[in-house]
DNA sequence: GTCTATAGACTGATAGAC
DNA sequence: GTCTATCAGTCTATAGAC
């Protein structure tokens, strides 16, 4: 038996699904009280205001799709192969299961880039920092390509995240459904790690 | 001497800029008015509301970024790297130019998938029938390759568009003025081209 | 904790003068 | 074409009863 769901996170699971679909300005607090099967005044007394409980929902979002990176970035005892695989088998996983997420952070990280700094506190030089960017470097002078490791790793989330953003355009060119779609990041998800360690001359 | 704007000219160049950064909802019609030295009854004197002003604002946006790519892959008479260095190199002047472009494009498509049928008239299957496409195909299938051509293809734009959509993450990690940005850009400008071209064994 | 009712502020749009 | 003034509608947030 499941506990049953509390108000607060009946509210919060609605919440975060219209904001997803509506994005922020296009929002009614109405819709999420009605969709949550209460009123407006109970999601006030629950979250103080529209704008706090879109701050919790959006610095969730942001931890979930940034937590999912940094334990594995941050680990010395694998190496980069083993790195390229994880992170975009995760990200295949967390984008099929929330296709929304990516756009839905990217865009409001655009129109208010301040929440970053304040919602969540994942300090700037964490990435440059990481163990996975010191075996980037190694091995880009190993093969002594001349370039910065960053460009790899926005190769790695870019080759990744795309097909998700750009989701609309691909059902529309593509004639895809919801298992088009599935498809698709499935047989990506094994190619990106392939073309990824190609750029890194990693043998498979 | 420039012709000058004229009035309705002028409100289109400012919404345009204020629905790109807040987006549709976030905007409101005191903001573009204000912006452009006029008054609401003015701006709605020439585009009767609000949301017709931004339909064709978003029309424009939609044809922007797609007439780009258009007239590139139809073409029968350039072979398959010219092709790739021009998209590459198009999408970064348009994206140098605009960089809120591709985010704000993609946001309204996914809360509205219909704008682009309605909006733009851009067939599913351009892309797919494009001569661009029967050069992938025959190129893969020359290395012995069994994946689709749209593959490279996204992988074209992923890598392309990736910087320019997470710009402010970019900002964040990689502590980027708008300087670096662009260094970051014009860097890449060059790099795409060559990755692309490996992953078909092209001989650059 | 949850509701009804409503205050209070803001927004898009228009009437009417010039 | 452009303005001022303002209306009607919508939204967030709160007061107060239960």
């Amino acid at each position: 038996m499941q506990p049953q769901k509390t108000t607060e996170e009946k509210i919060k699971e609605v919440a975060r699904k219209i904001f997803m679909e509506k994005g922020y300005g296009l929002t009614r607090t109405r819709d999420i009280a009605e969709a949550a099967g209460i009123n407006t005044a109970l999601l006030n007394y629950y979250f103080r205001s529209k704008e706090k409980l879109f701050n919790i929902i959006i610095a969730e979002s942001i931890k979930e799709l940034f937590s999912t990176l940094l334990d594995i970035i941050e680990n010395d005892k694998t190496d980069l192969s083993y790195k390229i695989d994880t992170v975009v088998n995760r990200y295949a996983d967390v984008f099929l299961a929330s296709p929304n997420l990516p756009l839905f952070v990217l865009s409001e990280l655009q129109s208010q880039p301040e929440l970053f700094f304040k919602q969540v506190g994942i300090p700037g030089n964490i990435l440059l920092d990481s163990y996975f960017f010191r075996q980037l470097e190694e091995q880009l002078q190993k093969i002594n390509l001349k370039i910065e490791p960053i460009h790899i790793f926005v190769n790695m989330i870019a080759l990744t995240i795309l097909p998700v953003i750009a989701r609309p355009i691909m059902n529309h060119v593509h004639s895809m459904d919801s298992d088009g779609f599935s498809n698709f990041i499935e047989v990506r998800r094994k190619l990106v790690p392939i073309w990824i360690k190609d750029m890194l001359k990693l043998n498979n």
